[in-house]
DNA sequence: TGTTAATGACTGACCGGTCAGTTATAATAG
DNA sequence: CTATTATAACTGACCGGTCAGTCATTAACA
């Protein structure tokens, strides 16, 4: 019969245990009111422990956005280089779509969430965001938005712009749902908002032919 | 002679003074790693003397909350309920100019960012900022909406969708110039974002006469 | 003089980080 | 196969510093 007492040894799979762990309690109380005892708890150890794997509870910070950090941005810009040059408008639906999706899920904007709460208080974590994601995503949409622009399926807009048009809807799906809490009114699924967004950015609020 | 001393009369600002402080202290390290003693100091008072007008730290946070909370979302209220009806686009560039004018600067920011950082741990805060702010925000998006709808300037778009789409440019622009400290790019003040936003919002991505 | 605003030393709880000791497992010997 | 030794994972009591909140005292008025 395979042991399975209390005490297990896998220190292997433990830093990503525990920063699994620390992701959820830092999650829920912030980095300050977060007691490395909780981590430990939640991660099934005693606080000694978590010390023979990280040296301190800002160790823990840093290791968990680095980890989490880039994925999502990482994804989108293999969607953008695959997508993009064929197709820019539905590699612009199925990135918007992507985006809702990672966003509306609390499991996964969990990570963002926590590095938009502490990174004013830890330069090197919002430096590291800032090269490891933003700019990522920045040089996937200028990408995307270059490859309709030549191939006539977009406007030349500002590359800015068009940034925080695509970016900012998403943050504001996750501010909604994940901080806030709102129950959701009409489009129910990530993917049905992500739909409707794509239809307004596409093809703006005003109608084709101006009835004035 | 009137005296000048380091102990003042009390002044009847007290309030708003510590709140100020306060928000400048729980802006830079967070509610939970803020010493009260910090805020004092920065308001220029005793640690003591706070408490003869909080009863707590937390009391300051909500106070600071309850007093910021609205102020942008009932402008913006104010500027649809005058400007929707006769003009629907006019007031939509209105608005999205005030939202990034606001949205750019860390001072009129500073609220917003706190409360995205600490709501997750204080549900109250969460609460009063949906009742105070998310509501009124959504009820004014969806006049001017509707008021867009039925002059016939807007297409007859989802609420929420529309909702995400104006407000989420204006998070991105506070996260990326007042979070992570991004240096402008293309457009530099405000308001040439909103204009830049605006264009986009309003006419879409897609050529206007479509080349294939 | 009495009242009120304000002080800052103080208390007590809390928590990050440490470390002497414990236990499970592995290695080796008999 | 059992006994012995070695070792790595782990524990939890403890230390030291920090900080929210208190209170005896003081200064500035009326």
């Amino acid at each position: 019969m395979t042991r399975q007492t209390k005490r297990r040894r896998r220190p292997d799979a433990r830093p990503e245990e525990i920063l699994a762990a620390a992701l959820t309690v830092f999650s829920a109380k912030g980095f300050s009111a977060a007691r490395v005892e909780d981590i430990a708890r939640e991660a099934g150890l005693s606080k000694g422990a978590v010390y023979l794997y990280f040296p301190s509870k800002e160790a823990m910070l840093n290791g968990l956005v680095e980890q989490s950090a880039g994925q999502l941005a990482q994804a989108a810009e293999q969607l953008v280089a695959q997508g993009a040059p064929q197709d820019p408008e539905a590699a612009f639906r199925a990135l918007l779509d992507m985006l809702f999706t990672a966003m509306g899920d609390p499991g996964v904007n969990a990570a963002p969430r926590l590095v938009f709460a502490e990174a004013a208080r830890f330069p090197e974590i919002a430096a590291f965001y800032r090269t490891h994601v933003i700019e990522i995503a920045r040089r996937s949409l200028r990408a995307l938005l270059a490859a309709g622009v030549a191939t006539g399926a977009f406007r030349d807009v500002d590359s800015d712009a068009f940034m925080r048009s695509v970016a900012g809807p998403g943050i504001a799906h996750m501010a909604l749902t994940s901080i806030f809490a709102l129950p959701p009114d009409h489009l129910n699924t990530p993917a049905d908002m992500a739909d409707a967004i794509a239809d307004i950015l596409l093809h703006g609020l005003k109608p084709r032919d101006p009835a004035t």
